[in-house]
DNA sequence: TGCAAAGTTGCAGTGTGTGCAGGTTTCTTC
DNA sequence: GAAGAAACCTGCACACACTGCAACTTTGCA
């Protein structure tokens, strides 16, 4: 079914993270409006032409980090066992995935890219690609067709949002308690509901 | 303090409605790959120059009307009387507005914009511009402040993002029930948690 | 009526993004 | 391990997107 990848998919993935990482470095180092595709592509030693063959903006790039974290967290969380209550497998699939993709090192970088109005749409988007793959595992989950119920399309949607805000949340108010502790306090926020 | 709007501000909305009309009726036409700028403003009666002075981009003014609804929501629930329970504030407001903005005629049109990828971002970013407002707005009705508590941006980014989904929802599956009743059901979804 | 502020426009210039064609590398098969 | 197929990389050409600037026109206000 999936054999070992042969060397064109490792070569493949190489290039992709270069130009991910080096997008990352430089507008980081330049500010995003201060680097050029050109030269993205000439740090990950390829050419502009093979950028656009991988990323179709500069913004892309960029947040591409972002879709991984998406793309694990999806993962992270359909693993959990089925028998887990869905907020239970919700809190684990985030406190195991958050740590490693959103630490106080790479801080002050994740500041300076929220701060870029430019990356804004592209970051939004990034979460959003996400969306009918959790709706659909958790749709498996709970024994329930997205196509036919709200729940797996409002529960992926509401939880992409919630998280989104919630580390924004962390972020820009430099809120001192672990990011863990705003987690479990949003879904109890998502147990309760939002009667007042 | 607001006093009647001049020449120069009623000749700046149309324009800038001018425009968005145009980007829109052209986008629907020919694709909105198979439009240009100059097109735009054109049909619009103004320069290019001028069009970059309304708009960052085309995909911008494609979806000025995205963001037209999104404020109409976040005017009309503010409205809503103080001693009202949120939920239902919510459901009023929505129940006003939605029939205006996305009524069976436009059906297609909406459809086809959705279809469309190069949109999305845009789409997002449009509805995400009224989340700090919301935030405020529901902040002062319950009395918090939506810098020291998760509730009004949780609330905010949460009832965004449900809209979304059960407008395309709506869209999508050709659902036969009006509008209003999905949305009675995600606020039903809203009130009672995501627990299962 | 006349000045100041704001809006429009053309122009020049840089950067973005895509189709195409030719060359190179990897994979497959024998 | 050699040959052909498939995938990939690259340069080139080109259309389009977007911005700063400076001149010009219109609107607001005294």
């Amino acid at each position: 079914m999936t054999r070992p990848p042969g060397l064109r998919e490792r070569k493949k993935l190489a290039t992709r993270t270069a130009l991910a990482d080096a997008a990352l470095r430089l507008c980081l180092e330049r500010g995003v409006d201060g680097v050029t595709v050109e030269q993205v592509a000439h740090e990950a030693g390829v050419s502009l032409r093979t950028f656009f063959n991988y990323f179709s903006s500069k913004e892309e790039a960029v947040v591409a980090g972002d879709v991984a974290t998406a793309e694990a967290f999806v993962r992270a969380f359909g693993e959990r066992p089925a028998d887990e209550p869905v907020l239970e497998a919700l809190r684990r699939a985030l406190v195991d995935i958050l740590p490693e993709h959103v630490d106080r090192a790479k801080l002050e970088q994740l500041r300076l890219l929220r701060r870029t109005p430019t990356l804004l749409p592209a970051q939004l988007a990034a979460f959003h690609a996400q969306e009918r793959a959790l709706a659909g595992v958790v749709g498996e989950r709970v024994g329930v067709d997205p196509a036919a119920d709200l729940y797996p399309v409002m529960f992926a949607a509401t939880v992409m949002a919630s998280v989104r805000v919630v580390v924004t949340q962390w972020l820009d108010t430099g809120d001192q308690r672990p990011l863990a502790d705003l987690v479990n306090v949003m879904i109890d926020q998502l147990d309760t509901g939002f009667r007042r």
